[in-house]
DNA sequence: CTAAACTTCCAGTAATTACTGAAAGTTTAA
DNA sequence: TTAAACTTTCAGTAATTACTGGAAGTTTAG
């Protein structure tokens, strides 16, 4: 593959990585960083992914913060050199294991908590509409906490002994 | 429970399912519309909607067309009466097998075309940053293959077989 | 201590996304 | 065929989110 191509194919690559992050609700930016870290074979630092992306020092630093604040990159030093670089996360279902709790902490469970003191308030049983606000959030908060406890387990477990199974079992 | 007190836990619950929704993508006023749906014991008008969320109808409009659009609430009419009124899919299950059917087709779908096509180009085996760059991407596509598969095959499942199954090998 | 090399913060601005409201369109009943 | 009752569209605007660039802060070597 020629140089110009290879440098086509990456672009898209990182290009789509960041759609893909806004339609999950990760800003673009964050998720191109993530992508060209992930593709990177040494450490890159600031000035680079500046560059590369032609973001502002602001943005890359903010954004650099969050991903390390995500656990999906790390900052790396080198002696001799003051500069900070950052290196990603590259095996796959450690990223996923990190995102999935990561979410799962941010996100799943303030909502758990609030379907769950919704749904076990006293309801007027007279009342056919707090009746089913009662059953819709119930049925809700079980959902989402038998969701919630199968991924905790999921991503607690080796790759190498979830996706086999859960192929078998479900291909 | 007082009818305050309900309204004020139906309150919470209406403007937390926005929250979450706009964590994933969705914006906060259709996630909103779906959670007032959701709870309703009959369906619900445009204007009532309007008064209830304080938006436009245009606003009304263009969000309800787009959760038709998902699958999630559909349009009911009364013989003699001329106004549309919704109602949410109301099982917890099938929403989530919606939502994982519709996100698949719009979102992952097109992604795994692209890492499939990124990660199968004939690469430079002597040029190291296209190697990591082929095994990478290769790594990325069958990951979300084999998740898609499994979602795939897990949202055409029945709750009662997917759920119970799940619990007891991951608990 | 001082200056160079770098990182972080943040007020202001730009870009994106969501919403409003009025006008145009549609349907139905008489 | 008309007008009332309703729905849809969309140009303009508001709200939200993301970004810039310079100023302030930090670290290190000499």
């Amino acid at each position: 593959m020629q140089d110009t191509d290879f440098k086509d194919t990456r672009a898209a690559f990182i290009a789509q990585w960041g759609t893909l992050g806004s339609n999950w609700g990760i800003n673009r930016t964050m998720a191109q960083i993530h992508a060209v870290l992930m593709v990177a074979v040494d450490p890159v630092d600031t000035n680079t992914l500046m560059a590369e992306l032609k973001i502002s020092r602001g943005n890359a630093n903010s954004n650099l913060r969050d991903l390390v604040g995500w656990g999906l990159i790390r900052k790396v030093t080198y002696p001799g050199d003051r500069k900070e670089y950052f290196e990603a996360e590259k095996d796959v279902w450690t990223m996923f294991c990190i995102i999935a709790r990561e979410r799962k902490r941010r996100e799943i469970d303030p909502a758990l908590q609030l379907l769950k003191s919704s749904s076990s308030k006293k309801f007027n049983s007279k009342n056919r509409e707090q009746q089913l606000f009662a059953e819709q959030t119930k049925a809700l908060a079980d959902f989402v906490s038998t969701a919630d406890l199968i991924l905790n387990k999921v991503s607690r477990s080796e790759e190498s002994k979830v996706l086999p199974f859960l192929l078998k079992r479900f291909k």
